[in-house]
RNA sequence: GGGCGGCUAGCUCAGUGGGAGAGCGCUCGCCUCACACGCGAGAGGUCAUUGGUUCAAACCCAAUGCCGCCCACCA
C-alpha cells in the first residue's frame, strides 16, 4: 500500500467536494429513520427566505448546524437534519414586483392569477438555487423531507393552526392603529419597524381656545393636525390646570378639540401641550381610548391625505405638510420651529416610511400562550447559549401583546376565513363547499394572508406531518437544537416556542444557540445594497468548503459580531493543506501497513509515541467539549493546535526516519493520529476529512459514519509528557542560540549530562540537528534547559546567552519578591505559593547552569 | 428612555483571578527528499480611561468614554 504517488502536492477542494457529496447522498447517509433504534436527534434548518441567494450568515448558520448533525451522528444518534425555505410573504412579493415594475407592469394589471404564476415560476428557480448552495456548503439534510412553506401539506398545517386558534377565541377581528405601509399597503407587526434617526423640525403651533386664551403645541408631523381630535395635557401640570375641560379650536379647519389630561403627556417636552391625533398615533390612540374622542381617519392607504373638501385633499403626507406649514404661518398659527432629530420607523423590508392608521386587522391574543412560554423557561426547558440571550427572549415574552397575523398582501397562506352572502362566517380548514348555516354556495374567502411568522412559528412539527400523527413527529420531535441570529429571537425563536407548546405540549428545541452576525470587514453591515456583501461562492470556489466552514465554526459562537476577516478563512485552506500533506508522508512509508485497526501495535517503546497519544487525548477532550459546550471556537483551535503544532510540528518531525524505514510501530501511531484527527475534524471539514480517511490503509467505510473518538484516556502519560517537553526546551534553546549565533541551518555539537535519558537526548539531537557527543572535554555554549552545551561550526551562543540571562533574572527577582511577602505566604492558596516556590528553583537552576 | 455586548499585537479575534495568545501581516534565515498553501528564529501589547475589592486583576465591582445591537406609544 503506497498511495503517495496518487496524491498531488497540494489539496485541491474543488477536485473532490461534489464526489463525496454524491456519494454520500448516494449511500443514504442523509436520510434518517424513524424507526431506527437508536435515540434520535433532529434539527429543522431555519428556512431561508425564497428570495435570492444566500449570504455569508446562511453559510455560517449551515456550518453550525452541519457541524452539530454530523456530530451527532458519529456519536450514535439518529439524526434527522430537515431542510427548507420559506416564501417570505412580503419580501418575496417585493422582488417579484420590482421585477413586474422593470417591465412596466404592475401587478394590478396582471391579475391575481398571473401573479401567482409568477410567483411559482420564482420559486422553481430560486428554490432550487437556494438549495444548490446549501449542498455546496456540505449540509447532510434529508432531502427525501424537504420542507416549503407553500406546500400544500405545509399550508394545511398552517390553517389547522390558524382554525385551532380561532376555536380557542384567540383569533378576533377589530380595528386598531396598525403600522401601515404605504408601499406595501399592508399593515405589519411592531417587530417588523426598523427604525431609523431622522432630522426633523419640531414644529410650535398655537391653537386658540374657546373663550379665550390658547394653548401651544409642538409637533413634527404638522399634517396629522387635520385629523386630531383633542388636546391633551399632564394632569399635574399646574401651567394648564386653568384649561382642563375647555375646548381648544383646531386652527385651518375650526374644529372644536376637548382638552382633556392624561399623565402619559410628559411635561417636561415642547410646552407640555400634545395634540391629540387618535387615527395616526398610536399613544394618541391610546388617549382617545380613554377619554372617547372622536376618531378620524385622515389618509387613504397609498399614503396621500385623505381630508375631503380640503385644499390638502390627494396630497403626500410632505406635500401636505409643507403645505399646512405655510398656511400656518399666513394665519399666524406657527409660533417657532425647532430641528428636531428622532427615530421613525420604516417597514424592514421595502424600507418606506411607516404610517400608523386605524384599520381592521385580524390578531391573535398570545396571553395563554405567552404564559406557557414563561412556565417553561421557569423550569429550565430551554437553554440558551449563550445564556444572556434568554433575558432579550422573557423580556419581551413579559411584555408581549396581541400579534396583528393578518397582512393585505397578495402573496402568503390566505386566511381560512369563508363569508357567505347571508353574513354567515366559516372558519375551516378547507374550503367548504356551503354554508353550515343557510346552505349557501355562495362563498367568499377573506382577502388577508398571514403574517409569514405565523406559518414559521410552526415549523419544529409542521415540518414533521402535524396535525397528522406521523412516524417522523412522533420519532423527531422535540427537535433538539436551534440556531439563529439574535435578531429573529422574538420574531421567530419565541413564536415557535408557544406554539410549540400549545400544539404538541413541549417545547419545540431544548437549546438555542444564537450566533454572530457577520460585518463587513469595516464594521458596517453586510448587504448587497452597501456593496458590502461577500458572496459565499467565490469563496468556496477560492478556499474549499471546509476552510470557509471551519471559518465559520471559530467565530459563529464567539461572542459579538465579527467583522469578516478573509485571511482567516485562507487560515484553514492552509490547514486543509497541511493535513493533506502529512497524510501523504506518512503513506509514503514503505512496507505492509500494520493490520487492523490503528493502535492496535506496542506502541510504548517510545517516547515521541507516548507523547503525541497523550496529547491526542487531550484534544479529543476539548474537541469534545467545545461541541457539547455550543463553543465550536474551542474546538477548532484544539484540533487545529494539535494536528499542525504537536503532530506535524513535533511528532512527524521525531518520527521520519522510523517512518523512511517502514517502523510499524511509528506507522500505527501515525496512522492511529490521523485516523483520529480526522473523527475529531469531520464535522468542521467533511471533505478533506473525507478524502484522507478514505486514503488511509484498511477498509474503512465513510469517515461521516465513523464513530466519534471515546475512551482515549488509556493514552494519558504525564511522565511522557514531561519528558517530551524537556526534549523540546532543548531543542527550542538549541535553535534559539544557533539562529543568533548565525550559524548555519543544520550541524553542531551538543553534550548533555546524564537525567533526561539516553532516548530523550538522542531525540533532541536529532531534531535540533547537531551531534550528540558522549564527553564534555570541550564544552561549548551551556543551556538552561538542561546541564549540558552546545556548539556550532562556528558562530557564538553568548548573546543570546547574555539576554537569556538578564530575563531569567528579572524573572526570578518578580518571583523571589512574591515569596518574600508575607501576605502572599499567609494568604495565597498553598498550591499557589508552591508553584511560585518550583519556578524560584527552577528559575535558580537555569541561571546557575548559564552564569 | 431601558437593557445587552464590545474595547487585548499593524489587522481580525481567542483568552474570566496567580508568569499576555492564535491566524494573517511584518523582519531575518532556509526550496532540509510531506507541505514555500512550507520550515526555523524574531520584532510588536501601560489588555479603552479612572477608581475600588484582593496577597494577587486583561479577568471581579463602580463610574467614564467611544463602537455596535436589542427593546420602547416623548408628540
Amino acid at each position: 500500500m503506497n498511495q503517495e504517488n496518487e496524491m498531488p502536492k497540494a489539496f485541491d477542494p474543488q477536485a473532490i467536494e461534489a464526489g463525496w457529496y454524491a456519494r454520500w447522498e448516494d449511500a443514504g447517509l442523509f436520510i434518517a429513520d424513524p424507526t431506527s433504534p437508536k435515540p434520535k436527534f433532529s434539527m429543522c434548518f431555519p428556512p431561508p427566505n425564497i428570495t435570492g441567494e444566500l449570504h455569508l450568515g446562511h453559510a455560517l448558520q449551515t456550518a453550525i448546524y452541519d457541524v452539530i448533525a454530523r456530530y451527532r451522528r458519529m456519536t450514535g444518534r439518529e439524526v434527522l437534519f430537515l431542510p427548507g425555505y420559506d416564501h417570505a410573504a412580503i419580501a418575496t412579493q417585493n422582488v417579484i414586483e420590482k421585477q413586474l415594475a422593470r417591465e412596466g407592469m404592475t401587478k394590478e394589471e396582471l391579475g391575481r392569477e398571473g401573479f401567482d404564476a409568477r410567483v411559482n415560476a420564482w420559486y422553481e428557480s430560486v428554490g432550487a438555487a437556494i438549495l444548490d448552495q446549501l449542498r455546496l456548503l456540505g449540509a447532510s439534510m434529508d432531502w427525501t423531507r424537504l420542507r416549503f412553506t407553500m406546500d400544500a401539506r405545509y399550508v394545511r398545517s398552517v390553517m389547522t393552526a390558524f382554525v385551532a386558534f380561532y376555536e380557542r377565541g384567540w383569533i378576533y377581528r377589530a380595528p386598531r392603529i396598525v403600522n401601515w405601509c404605504p408601499h406595501d399597503r399592508s399593515a405589519i407587526s411592531d417587530l417588523e419597524v426598523e427604525w431609523e434617526e431622522h432630522h426633523d423640525v419640531l414644529y410650535f403651533i398655537r391653537y386658540p381656545i374657546e373663550g379665550g386664551g390658547e394653548v401651544v403645541i409642538a409637533t413634527v408631523r404638522p399634517e396629522t393636525m387635520l385629523a386630531d381630535t383633542g388636546v391633551a395635557v399632564n394632569p399635574t401640570d399646574e401651567r394648564y390646570s386653568s384649561i382642563f375641560g375647555k375646548t381648544a379650536i383646531l386652527p385651518l379647519l375650526g374644529r372644536k378639540l376637548p382638552i382633556v389630561a392624561d399623565s402619559v403627556v410628559e411635561k417636561g417636552f415642547g410646552t407640555g401641550a400634545l395634540k391629540v391625533t387618535p387615527g395616526h398615533d398610536p399613544m394618541d390612540y391610546d388617549i382617545g381610548q380613554r377619554h372617547s374622542l372622536e376618531l378620524i381617519n385622515g389618509m387613504h392607504l397609498d399614503g396621500r391625505m385623505n381630508v375631503p373638501g380640503l385644499p390638502y385633499d390627494g396630497l403626500p403626507a410632505l406635500e401636505a405638510r409643507t403645505k399646512v406649514v405655510a398656511d400656518l404661518k399666513a394665519q399666524g398659527f406657527l409660533i417657532k420651529e425647532e430641528p428636531y432629530t428622532h427615530e421613525v420607523g420604516h417597514c424592514d423590508r421595502c424600507h418606506t416610511v411607516i404610517e400608523p392608521l386605524i384599520s381592521e386587522q385580524w390578531w391573535l391574543r398570545m396571553e395563554v400562550m405567552r404564559d406557557k412560554a414563561l412556565a417553561a423557561s421557569a423550569v429550565g426547558k430551554v437553554r440558551w447559549h449563550p445564556e444572556r440571550y434568554e433575558r432579550t427572549y422573557l423580556d419581551w415574552l413579559r411584555g408581549l401583546r396581541d400579534w396583528n397575523i393578518g397582512r393585505q398582501l397578495w402573496l402568503g397562506h390566505r386566511v381560512p376565513v369563508y363569508d357567505c352572502e347571508n353574513g354567515h362566517r366559516i372558519v375551516a380548514v378547507e374550503r367548504p363547499h356551503d354554508c353550515a348555516e343557510c346552505g349557501s354556495t355562495k362563498l367568499e374567502q377573506h382577502p388577508d394572508v398571514l403574517d409569514t411568522w405565523f406559518s414559521s412559528a410552526l415549523w419544529p412539527f409542521a415540518t414533521l406531518g402535524w396535525p397528522d400523527e406521523t412516524e417522523d413527529l412522533k420519532a423527531f420531535y422535540p427537535t433538539a437544537v436551534n440556531s439563529t441570529a439574535r435578531e429573529i429571537i422574538n420574531l421567530w425563536v419565541s413564536r415557535m416556542i408557544m406554539t410549540g407548546l400549545e400544539f404538541m405540549g413541549e417545547v419545540p428545541f431544548a437549546d438555542v444557540a444564537i450566533h454572530c452576525v457577520v460585518q463587513a470587514s469595516d464594521g458596517r453591515r453586510m448587504s448587497k445594497s452597501l456593496g458590502t456583501g461577500v458572496d459565499p461562492r467565490e469563496l468556496l470556489t477560492k478556499y474549499g468548503t471546509d476552510a470557509v466552514r471551519a471559518w465559520a465554526a471559530s467565530v459563529g459562537m464567539s461572542s459579538q459580531d465579527v467583522r469578516f476577516d478573509e485571511s482567516r478563512v485562507e487560515g484553514y485552506r492552509r490547514f486543509a493543506n497541511k493535513l493533506w500533506n502529512a497524510t501523504r508522508l506518512v503513506l509514503s512509508s514503505p512496507g505492509t501497513p500494520p493490520a487492523g485497526e490503528p493502535g492496535t501495535l506496542e506502541i510504548h517503546e517510545h517516547l515521541e509515541d507516548r507523547w503525541v497519544l497523550s496529547r491526542l487525548s487531550y484534544a479529543c477532550t476539548a474537541v469534545t467539549a467545545g461541541i457539547e459546550n455550543f463553543t465550536f471556537q474551542d474546538s477548532i483551535s484544539a484540533a487545529y493546535a494539535f494536528a499542525w503544532n504537536e503532530f506535524c510540528d513535533w511528532y512527524l518531525e521525531a518520527v521520519k526516519e522510523r517512518l523512511r524505514e517502514g517502523d510499524a510501530v511509528a506507522q500505527d501511531v501515525a496512522y492511529l493520529c490521523l485516523d483520529y484527527v480526522f473523527r475529531l475534524l469531520h464535522p468542521f471539514m467533511p471533505y478533506v476529512t473525507e478524502e484522507l480517511w478514505s486514503r488511509l490503509p484498511g477498509e474503512r467505510g465513510f469517515a461521516m459514519r465513523a464513530a466519534w473518538p471515546e475512551g482515549e484516556d488509556r493514552f494519558v502519560d504525564p511522565a511522557a509528557e514531561e519528558t517530551f517537553g524537556l526534549v523540546m526546551s532543548i531543542v527550542d534553546e538549541i535553535r534559539g542560540h544557533r539562529q543568533a549565533a548565525g550559524a548555519p541551518p543544520r550541524g553542531g555539537e551538543l553534550w548533555l549530562e546524564p537525567g533526561p535519558g539516553r532516548e530523550a537526548a538522542e531525540l533532541a539531537a536529532r531534531l535540533a540537528w547537531v551531534e550528540l557527543l558522549s564527553d564534555d572535554s570541550n564544552p561549548g555554549t551551556p543551556m538552561a534547559a538542561a546541564p549540558g552545551w552546545v556548539r556550532f561550526p562556528f558562530g557564538s551562543g553568548d548573546q543570546r546567552r547574555h539576554s537569556e540571562i538578564k530575563r531569567l533574572r528579572e524573572d526570578m527577582e518578580k518571583t523571589e519578591a512574591k515569596l518574600a511577602n508575607p501576605d502572599f505566604m499567609a494568604k495565597a492558596p498553598p498550591e499557589i505559593v508552591k508553584k511560585m516556590e518550583e519556578r524560584a528553583a527552577a528559575l535558580r537552576v537555569a541561571l546557575d547552569r548559564l552564569a
